[in-house]
DNA sequence: ATAACATATGAATATATGTTCATATGTTGC
DNA sequence: GCAACATATGAACATATATTCATATGTTAT
């Protein structure tokens, strides 16, 4: 699985199995809707965004985001049941980072939606 | 906003302002988590990829996803000041589309990950 | 082994959210 | 205007979920 943009947008002719326009089982939408679920919450994505910059052990992204230690561990085991982080032990410390590329494109192409809007998305 | 790809991975020597590794304040951020929420519901997702083949009016939803059509129209007004879908009334019917381009590159881009990681996220 | 520190986990609680039911609004044809 | 139909909306209820607190597990140094 070399390429992973998605090729088409309206035109429903290519044969990308990750083309949004292809038939999707019923299963694998209930997947994709746990998988934005992990996303939609302010908590962990703004773990992602940090993470972005780098990995981090649990007691800096506490800091970070000015959070209990607690809670951040809670939503790193979310995010890495869903496979969007992977922790590296170090002594004592636990670094986590972005699992693969895919966290990047996803939140990327959320960005471009709201940044497109602009503004805030509820009155 | 005429190219909205992500054209870097982890350069981080890019400019695009959807860029990613690029800061994002939290507002944003908060925004971003709330766009992924929309996304992050079995029925919505459901309706999304319906509305991928085509429009569809409130009852063809409905008769579609197996939902009562209460329940839908709900779903329809989250996704619709989301800016995910656009209605267009024809006369005691309303139809809904997709909004705009970013509903398939987010969809496709979590739809890359759920197939690359293959199975069901969640033991 | 024990102390000190970092992280993980379980239970409890408070809040958010999706669906249903009943009803309101809007549209068409008579 | 009125009946019939399509959609929208508000309230109520049930479920899901995020955080906190207390505690367990894991690691290092003495």
């Amino acid at each position: 699985m070399e390429n992973e943009k998605i090729e088409c947008k309206n035109c429903c002719t290519c044969s990308a199995e990750n083309c949004p326009h292809s038939k999707v089982d019923e299963n694998t939408l209930y997947d994709l809707a746990e998988l934005f679920k992990v996303f939609g919450d302010s908590t962990r994505i703004r773990i992602i965004s940090a993470l972005m910059d780098g990995e981090l052990c649990v007691y800096h992204l506490s800091e970070r985001l000015g959070a209990g230690q607690s809670a951040i561990s809670h939503q790193l085991r979310i995010l890495r049941s869903a496979g969007l982080v992977r922790p590296r032990r170090e002594g004592k410390e636990v670094y986590y980072s972005l699992d693969d590329e895919h966290v990047e494109e996803i939140y990327g192409a959320g960005l471009a939606h709201i940044l497109h809007k602009g503004g805030h998305l509820y009155e």
